[in-house]
DNA sequence: AGGCATCTTGTACTACCGTACAAGTTCATG
DNA sequence: CATGAACTTGTACGGTAGTACAAGATGCCT
């Protein structure tokens, strides 16, 4: 039992802190909102003491902005994810459909992009990464429904709203009939199946 | 100069204490979201003492909850404009369009619709208010589109939702087309005016 | 091995938060 | 006009927020 017990202290790791700290940034928006994310919300979450916040990032605002950089980098990869979805489908509506449907079930990301969309309402120094988002998503969109993509990429984010906001799943059969209806060009001579009158 | 000088005190009136509570959280909301707001936010924004906010709402998630459910009948309002609006139109496609694109320059319905929508992903006690909203703007839009009222919701939704947070208005004339070609049922002969090859 | 920039951690300070509350004021009622 | 319930207002209290900072620990460098 001696008095001089050093003060145990993980090894040095600058990376996995930043890394650690994002998350747990991301962690905390997806949860409680931008609003009351906090230094020690943050720092609980990452299992890390509070100094560890500030000493990589100076004030709230950094921290806010790193996570919601971080997050920008998952919807990137999610959206290289659709695009090869989306190319290799034999039917692009279905598969969009399904895309929505499992984005608005698994909530986490979904809610970050809406919480990053309201922010960006507000704060004009998060709009260029609101921006981007909506840029890469319509790039993809372009890719597999050509011309459309803004009206597709519409639909999509108000379906996924809709779903997220009510709790109701989206209903894959109505916005893959929806998607289809949108991409159909005037000269397609295919008849639509009429709905029950 | 006498030394009794009273207290100066406005005149009795509850019923404007909390109308201007009220309009007070509904901005408070708007600019700086749900997180953020106050009491003394609220308070200042009303240019009432402090002590006013809880003498009327006791915490502060029945004053939220009572500027929420204020902005639950300006949303309500403005549906039955919006359907006067497109009941006269003659063409409901671009008057949806002229719509959307006020709706979306006025932020502070928008923003205050979008904070509602994110603040009912995460609690539950908010939903009905956003299924009410959903609801309504559905029932409208039924009248003027009938079965394709879903996708012409959620085109407009997500239309709205990017202007807001890109900053960049809506563009009417892309949005109408939309709309018009989502309506146009498949043994509509009319052909579509081809793009460019 | 020793030095030193860098990282880790605990703690402290000030400001602001939600909420409680008492004292003063108003005004409908008798 | 006396009364008292209802309203208005200022202030106070315990808690938590953002941020600062000093002291200890680490590990690369020579």
């Amino acid at each position: 039992m001696s008095a001089d017990q050093r003060r145990v202290q993980r090894p040095r790791d600058p990376q996995a802190r930043r890394d650690a700290l994002t998350a747990a940034v991301i962690e905390s928006i997806a949860d409680v909102g931008i609003g009351r994310t906090t230094h020690r919300s943050v720092a609980t979450r990452a299992g890390l003491p509070l100094g560890a916040t500030t000493y990589y990032f100076p004030t709230l605002d950094d921290l806010v902005e790193a996570g919601l950089r971080r997050a920008a980098e998952i919807f990137d990869r999610d959206l290289t994810s659709w695009a090869e979805r989306l190319a290799a489908a034999a039917d692009p509506a279905t598969e969009l459909a399904a895309i929505a449907a499992e984005y608005a079930a698994d909530a986490v990301p979904a809610r970050l992009a809406y919480e990053l969309s309201a922010a960006a309402m507000r704060d004009e120094r998060l709009r260029p990464l609101a921006h981007r988002r909506l840029g890469g998503l319509r790039e993809v969109l372009e890719a597999a429904f050509g011309r459309c993509a803004y009206a597709v990429g519409a639909v999509l984010d108000g379906a996924v709203l809709q779903a997220l906001t009510t709790g109701v799943p989206v209903d894959r059969e109505a916005l893959a009939s929806v998607v289809r209806r949108l991409t159909r060009t005037g000269d397609d001579r295919e008849p639509l199946r009429r709905d029950r009158a």
